[in-house]
RNA sequence: GCGGGUGUGGCGGAAUUGGUAGACGCGCCAGACUUAGGAUCUGGUGACGCGAGUCAUAGGGGUUCGAGUCCCUUCACCCGCACCA
């Protein structure tokens, strides 16, 4: 039997599972559906071995299904609009549009190689206008109904280039080209209401019980609810009054100060009349606009000389700072300190010589001598020098000045939270236009949807700096649709997240001239499992969730919560290589020279670095367009499932996919077990059976429950067992179960011996097999004997032994009494067919 | 800074969810067969110890008859932080 052709093979069964439409899918009421999906790809121009390991894991619970008699969808598209096409257009010149369809060209046939059953029928491109035309729509409904609006709202701006920038285009507060520092501008920008939703979305998240919890928490604190107080401030010597939120109205006694926000419009007003005031101002408009970065910034601020008087004692003044840590996006823009028991307070407090002065005590500690040093007190504790809080905990206190507040008028209780609506104006080329126009007269105006989609201009030009659209020559300039008269179409287009929100929904009826059919949608969403990397958390998961509320309540027949069950894989890494001279190298221009790499091109040595994600700046990237050619598409779905659990990171070997590549043979070589005279004739047929069931039972439930390596792991078992308990009674259905057990895995092979063992009909079409219990019963089984917890010795007994029996059996046991010696047994602790721990007096 | 996670042999990882730590693979060692192959097969392989044994799941502490698993704490690394996708 010669070596197993994986070129031909591969080649061959890609050609005849497409000729035979076999992934296409269409609903159907008499089988179950199941709806799987990965995170739809940028179309970057080559796929990377993330790509590979993310659709490879949806492939093999695609096939599952399947087998398992599922109707399944497994839907791929490109989510084609964003940046890049844009930075190519500048560094390139070429146009994104072409840039984006020859990448889209290219990775498609990349990922045909991949083997994948996907419905290709129902591909999308979020850049075409047949996809962006229903996103138009989408907006005008959610506009009408009170859901998306313009606000005035920050963006990087980049004084020399002229240009609004990405946070990942901001470098240490400089723009990424220009090197300019980077200023905060307001534009007028288009917001969807995603906090129209905030209960629902946190609520919905309960019912979400297939996702991963650690994401359901991320989005809970995303969210970010806090109870709370409102507290009014009455300003000495002013009509006005200042809004307060705080969590912590129990340390209302410990206030030492009021802050600001730079953005507050008190702060703003304050700005005009005072030049030290208006400096600050533009000092904070200097700094950078992620949340990160200001975090980190150390605390400054500026007193206005206002004074806020204390709500519960009038004689108590505060000075009000505007300070640089406190954000206008969240509760009012203002806060009041109490450094003793917060320790931003407290860092701001200590730079500007601010009282400190503790109101709760930790409890069962005097009064006296509690001093507030570097560390704020947050825990709870006993209310001192609080009047009428005196003596209570923190839960109460809070409780009871906020009804003193409420009594006395100057504050109630409320929620704030800490999600903030959705921005989603770009001042970029390669988006979805937002469809309006801005009139002198009727102000912002729909397009009438008869005349969507408005179509991205294709004669544009980067050579200027800015948006294209709004430099465009004639582009830009209609009729008011409402009045006639000239008016003007907005130049801003979506976020890309806005594309990725949706998308799902369109597979469910992708060539259409609607979005999607309710007879589609209604029966394939949810999308039963999605599979994507953790990066996506919360944005596109929590953006998504609030766009299909959004969309029901505007009467589109899709379900509140889009994705039953959530799965996010790992990323792949790889070691980095280093130069002697300093620069990385690719993986290909290193070799092994013994114990340590030498570079193959010179021979210098090479310093290698831990594994990290792998990047093109550091080089250290496998190209699964090279594995494929080396070592077949089989070998590389094989190996990015086997070393590591599909959450965790997956380090790439060279030395792993050989041993993958080894197997692909091994498993191909079984075949000839068939034609060799077997050795030993008569073994133990049930033996064999029992691994062979045992395995079906356990890749079954690991599949079930996305644990791939554990079920490639069982599989070796297998394979091994066939070398050591094999029957030729048994041949053909051992392998057999084998094939069925590894088509998920790697199709093809599987695929070539389904057929070499005599089967005329595609392993596709196979179902599942089913592991019988009766088969895999065990009658004798191995306890662990422990002798005061520790293990020292085994006993195999027949299951289900009675404790009586199973004790004397232990006692017989030359280790175990040369272990008690003359200890008496002071009562022994058995776990029925697992272990017995014998302890002594 | 805040939020979320991860940490087990030389390496990737397994552990029936509180019950025999190290399944399976890689690597390494030995043997077999061929000896032109980086092929294949068999056996061994956590550390220390001649041994009975002792020590081992990032470090420290705790709960328990029993802890990789639960609790407290320290450290290291990774992901996200709203305009990368």
């Amino acid at each position: 039997m010669s070596r197993y052709n994986f070129k031909e093979v591969e080649y061959r069964w890609q050609q005849q599972w497409a000729h035979q439409n076999l992934y296409q899918c269409a609903p159907d009421s008499s089988r179950p559906k199941y709806y799987v999906l990965a995170m739809f790809p940028y179309p970057s121009g080559k796929i990377h071995m993330g790509h590979v390991r993310n659709y490879t894991i949806t492939d093999v619970i695609a096939r599952y299904k399947r087998a398992c008699g599922y109707n399944v969808l497994h839907p791929m598209g490109w989510d084609a609009f964003g940046l890049p096409a844009e930075n190519a257009a500048m560094q390139h010149h070429v146009h994104p549009a072409r840039w984006t369809y020859e990448n889209i060209a290219q990775m498609q046939e990349q990922m045909k190689s991949l083997g994948l059953s996907i419905d290709w029928s129902r591909e999308v491109m979020t850049c075409h206008p047949d996809y962006y035309r229903h996103e138009q729509k989408m907006f005008l409904d959610l506009w009408d109904k009170g859901l998306a609006y313009r606000k005035q709202s920050v963006v990087n701006w980049d004084p020399v280039d002229q240009t609004v920038l990405a946070n990942e285009q901001v470098i240490d507060g400089r723009g990424w080209r220009s090197g300019a520092v980077v200023e905060k501008r307001y534009l007028w920008q288009w917001f969807f209401k995603i906090t129209s939703y905030t209960k629902e979305l946190l609520s919905g998240l309960e019912t979400l019980t297939a996702w991963p919890d650690k994401v359901r928490l991320m989005q809970q604190n995303w969210i970010g609810m806090s109870s709370g107080a409102l507290i009014r401030f009455a300003l000495r010597n002013r009509l006005d009054h200042l809004e307060v939120f705080t969590t912590r109205p129990d340390t209302l006694f410990g206030a030492s100060f009021c802050a600001i926000s730079a953005d507050h419009p008190l702060a703003v007003t304050l700005g005009k009349s005072n030049r030290q005031i208006a400096l600050f101002l533009d000092e904070c408009a200097k700094s950078a606009v992620n949340e990160a970065t200001l975090e980190k910034l150390p605390k400054k601020g500026i007193d206005t000389g206002l004074k806020a008087v204390h709500p519960f004692n009038p004689t108590v003044e505060l000075p009000v700072f505007i300070a640089n840590f406190v954000y206008m996006d969240y509760g009012t823009g203002a806060i009041f300190g109490c450094p003793a028991h917060d320790q931003r307070d407290l860092e701001f407090a200590r730079q500007y010589n601010l009282p400190v002065k503790p109101v709760v005590i930790p409890k069962n500690q005097p009064a006296q001598g509690f001093t507030i040093r570097d560390i704020a007190f947050t825990d709870d504790g006993v209310l001192q020098h609080s009047d009428f809080l005196n003596g209570l905990s923190v839960e109460e206190a809070k409780l009871k000045a906020t009804q003193h507040l409420t009594k006395l008028g100057r504050g109630h209780a409320t929620n704030v939270f800490r999600l903030r609506d959705w921005g989603v104006s770009r001042q970029r080329y390669w988006g979805c236009p937002i469809p309006v126009i801005h009139c002198p007269e009727c102000g912002a105006v729909p397009v009438p949807v008869d005349d969507l989609p408005v179509v991205l201009p294709d004669d544009v030009s980067f050579n200027q700096p800015g948006n294209p659209l709004d430099h465009h020559p004639t582009w830009k300039y209609v009729d008011c649709p409402r009045c006639g008269r000239s008016a003007q179409r907005e130049t801003d287009t979506l976020d890309t997240f806005v594309e990725s929100s949706w998308y799902f929904a369109r597979f469910c009826s992708s060539s259409i001239a609607q979005p999607f059919l309710a007879s589609d949608t209604q029966y394939w969403l949810p999308v039963d499992q999605y599979v994507g990397g953790i990066e996506h958390a919360i944005l596109h998961l929590l953006y998504a969730r609030f766009f299909m509320h959004a969309l029901q309540d505007c009467g589109y027949p899709v379900p509140k919560e889009p994705f039953h069950g959530l799965f996010t894989q790992g990323m792949v890494i790889h070691e980095t290589y280093k130069h002697q001279k300093g620069h990385w190298l690719f993986p290909t221009e290193v070799e092994k020279q013994g114990d340590h790499y030498i570079c193959s091109a010179d021979g210098s040595p090479v310093t290698v670095g831990r594994s990290e994600k792998m990047s093109k700046s550091k080089k250290n990237v496998i190209d699964p367009g090279q594995i494929i050619e080396m070592y077949g598409v089989d070998t590389a779905r094989w190996f990015v499932l086997s070393d590591s659990p599909p959450e965790r990171d997956f380090e790439w070997t060279s030395s792993g996919v050989e041993g993958a590549w080894r197997l692909v043979q091994k498993i191909w070589r079984l075949l000839t077990l068939r034609t060799i005279a077997p050795q030993n004739p008569i073994k133990d047929n049930n033996a064999f059976r029992r691994i062979m069931h045992k395995t079906i039972a356990g890749v079954t439930t690991d599949i079930e429950n996305f644990r791939f390596n554990r079920a490639i792991a069982r599989i070796y078992e297998y394979i091994n067992a066939f070398h050591e308990h094999m029957d030729r009674n048994c041949l053909q259905e051992g392998l057999e179960a084998l094939v069925l057990l590894i088509q998920p895995f790697m199709p093809h092979l599987a695929e070539e011996m389904w057929h070499q063992l005599g089967h005329k009909t595609s392993v596709t079409l196979q179902p599942w097999p089913k592991a019988d219990p009766a088969l895999i019963e065990e009658d004798s089984i191995i306890i662990a004997i422990q002798v005061n917890g520790k293990m020292r010795d085994t006993i195999t007994v027949r299951k289900d032994i009675p404790n009586a029996e199973l004790e004397a059996a232990v006692c017989q046991r030359s280790i175990v009494q040369k272990t008690i010696g003359s200890q008496a047994i002071k009562k022994s602790i058995i776990v029925p067919n697992r272990l017995i721990n014998i302890i002594l007096g």
